[in-house]
RNA sequence: GGCUCCGUAGUUCAAUGGAUAGAAUGUGGGUUUCCGGAACCCAAGAUGUAGGUUCGAUUCCUACCGGAGCUACCA
């Protein structure tokens, strides 16, 4: 069942992802014709997935391997790698075949290839195509975050993992709903407002009242800690219990504070989310379902479905080995599961989705293979096209954060020491050089600061942890957003500086170093990374993609001179492979959730 | 105990089942050439163990070792 892992089928991705690169389906059929001679019949798509790179310093662009060949044919590789060569049609795409060792290595014709990938992507038709078929609608909920509690650096990988991967999907062709689902009831409210009603003497500050806010819940769990096992104890638990019932009940004064505090909260999520460019297309409300979650599971344990077991109302599920899903407490209340069922059923009502995706990280494995198999049972047949992406959690080098410890590193934390490194660091010595305009300097902060801290965090495979350290963050060196965005506004700079024109004249073929043929066949691979991350549910795949072509761009561009270029064409030519580089990394970039400054 | 995830240079990360396992950082040495040293070049340095599948395994399977997490009334 490829939904419940995290590895994805590749049948599944097959049969979605379309033949969209020109010069992999030409080379498949010329293949095929050629193979035909030989006695072997392969379909055009398993050719076309056979096709590969070419690694450094071999020849050619595209490889062929001869290998599975070798049995049904009874030869050794590298002779039916000879052999198919010769019996090749020819191609105005195709300079060279060359036969090395085992494998098949195309040299591509450099005309061809400027006409298929360098005009496409400067015109912008290349990152139109349709790359994908038959895609189910898809609901995508990630961003979990309580109120009453300050939001940390994790909730940051989530959100620019999960927004990642929704304008991947968006980009490759999927239809795509994004949903939230803050909790904004339970006992960490309870602990707050109790702190605040009973213990406080700070006064409410005029500003940063959510981030306070938090610290008050913080508090709480320290005073609740002190006086465990104390008369003092036994009081606070009735105050927690009355501030409960009231928030239940929905009056009260405490239920009046609920709506005030709960506020503060928002308005720090919505701060957090702006500063992020990320929206949602649903807000789905923990307080909104809450109840009707309790309702719903009742009345279905009316009708059987569910069953009674210590008292409390859960389903079996032993049977599959994941235990019993609780879903009424003893008291009658429900839990984090009840509410993901009334949840899930609303979702598929509601909206329609044939597949619904959860951007949870992997300590609720458990807990969501209970829900799905919950789900099943009632007889919700999208519960098998329910997927929980369990992405590893980010931890600080002490150990695990605990929001109710308050050692987590808040995201503004970040936001703000990285911001103010890169003005002090990078942006006010160009400011003293004449070079930048003051009032310049913060927007490019914002840009670059985002820029790092999004994609530091999904430059690692989601199955991996991330332990955070503040000082590396600032650093910002090697595979980093700043990496990209320096190497495209160093693009942006020399082209005008150098009066780069679309309109002219292009004549690819005077490219004629190698690695600039390699770049272009490199550009060429862009779509197919962004469909392989998006399937495959890896943001990490596209920027391993971009850093490799950011690279290869900066070796180049730093050993052929464009000034010295006496023919207007050839430098116009060169040019548009700078253009062409440009235009994937802002492209590349933009599918992830970053932008790129035109300066920095 | 059961389930899930992770083990690759000193450290942090890469590698659709394919050719000589790539980077960054740190270390040592270089680049007075358009853009702008947040850049570029060179050097040394790694697949936890044992099997299996395969023409071919860092990748897939099994066992073990090591680390993390989850495992009914928190979310």
């Amino acid at each position: 069942m490829w939904w419940t892992s995290s590895k994805v089928s590749v049948n599944f991705i097959l049969k979605m992802s379309l033949l969209h690169d020109e010069i992999k389906q030409e080379l498949a059929g010329l293949l095929q014709q050629g193979l035909a001679q030989m006695g072997v019949e392969e379909s055009l798509e398993d050719l076309y997935n056979k096709l590969g790179q070419v690694p450094k310093n071999a020849v050619g662009h595209v490889s062929f391997p001869l290998f599975p060949y070798a049995k049904l044919l009874r030869n050794a590789p590298p002779k039916l790698a000879a052999e198919l060569a010769e019996k090749l049609g020819e191609s105005t795409l195709v300079a060279e075949v060359k036969p090395v060792g085992p494998y098949l290595n195309f040299v591509l014709q450099r005309t061809e290839v400027g006409r298929i990938v360098g005009d496409s992507i400067l015109s912008g038709a290349y990152f139109t195509k349709a790359l994908t078929e038959d895609t189910p609608k898809t609901m995508v909920e990630y961003s979990q975050p309580n109120t009453h509690k300050e939001m940390h650096v994790g909730h940051m990988r989530n959100l620019a993992l999960g927004d990642a991967l929704i304008r991947l999907h968006r980009y490759v062709g999927y239809d795509i709903l994004s949903a939230t689902f803050p909790g904004d009831v339970g006992a960490h409210v309870a602990k707050c407002l109790w702190y605040l009603k009973y213990h406080n003497e700070e006064p409410i500050p005029e500003t940063g009242k959510g981030v306070w806010l938090g610290k008050m819940y913080v508090y709480g769990n320290g005073l609740l800690r002190e006086i465990e096992g104390t008369q003092a104890e036994v009081e606070a638990k009735a105050q927690m219990t009355e501030i409960l019932k009231q928030l239940e009940a929905q009056a009260g004064e405490f239920y009046d504070l609920w709506r005030e505090t709960r506020e503060w909260s928002i308005d720090l999520m919505e701060g957090v989310y702006n500063w992020a460019d990320v929206q949602f297309d649903v807000w789905y409300w923990e307080s909104d379902v809450d109840a009707d979650s309790v309702a719903y599971v009742k009345e279905q344990y009316e009708k059987g479905v569910f069953v009674e077991s210590e008292g409390a109302i859960g389903m079996d599920l032993s049977e599959d080995g994941l235990g019993f899903a609780l879903l009424l407490k003893r008291d009658g209340t429900g839990l984090y599961a009840t509410k993901d069922v009334e949840l899930a059923r609303r979702k598929f009502q509601d909206y329609g989705i044939e597949k619904s995706v959860y951007i949870v990280d992997t300590r609720q494995a458990y807990h969501f293979k209970q829900v799905f198999k919950v789900l099943e049972k009632m007889g919700f047949d999208q519960a098998r096209n329910c997927f929980h992406l369990q992405y590893n959690y980010v931890e600080g080098k002490e150990g695990m954060f605990s929001s109710r410890l308050g050692n987590a590193v808040p995201i503004m934390a970040l936001i703000t020491n990285l911001e103010e490194a890169i003005r002090k660091n990078y942006l006010l010595p160009q400011v003293e050089k004449g070079e930048m305009d003051p009032d310049e300097v913060d927007p490019i902060a914002r840009i670059v600061a985002k820029g790092a801290i999004k994609y530091g965090m999904i430059r690692i495979d989601p199955a991996k942890k991330i332990v955070f350290d503040m000082r590396e963050w600032i650093k910002i060196d090697g595979d980093s957003g700043p990496y990209q965005q320096y190497t495209f506004a160093r693009i942006n700079r020399l082209l005008r500086k150098q009066g780069f024109d679309p309109e002219a004249a292009i004549d690819w073929n005077l490219l004629d170093d190698p690695r600039e043929m390699e770049l272009l066949v490199m550009a060429s691979r862009f779509n197919q990374a962004a469909v392989t991350a998006a399937e495959g549910y890896k943001p990490n795949f596209l920027t391993a993609y971009l850093y490799e072509l950011a690279r290869l761009y900066n070796n180049i561009n730093n050993s052929i001179m464009i000034r010295d270029i006496t023919d207007p064409v050839r430098k116009n030519s060169r040019m548009a492979l700078h253009a062409v580089t440009a235009k994937i990394i802002e492209k590349g970039m933009a599918i992830m959730g970053i932008s790129v400054p035109e300066k920095m």
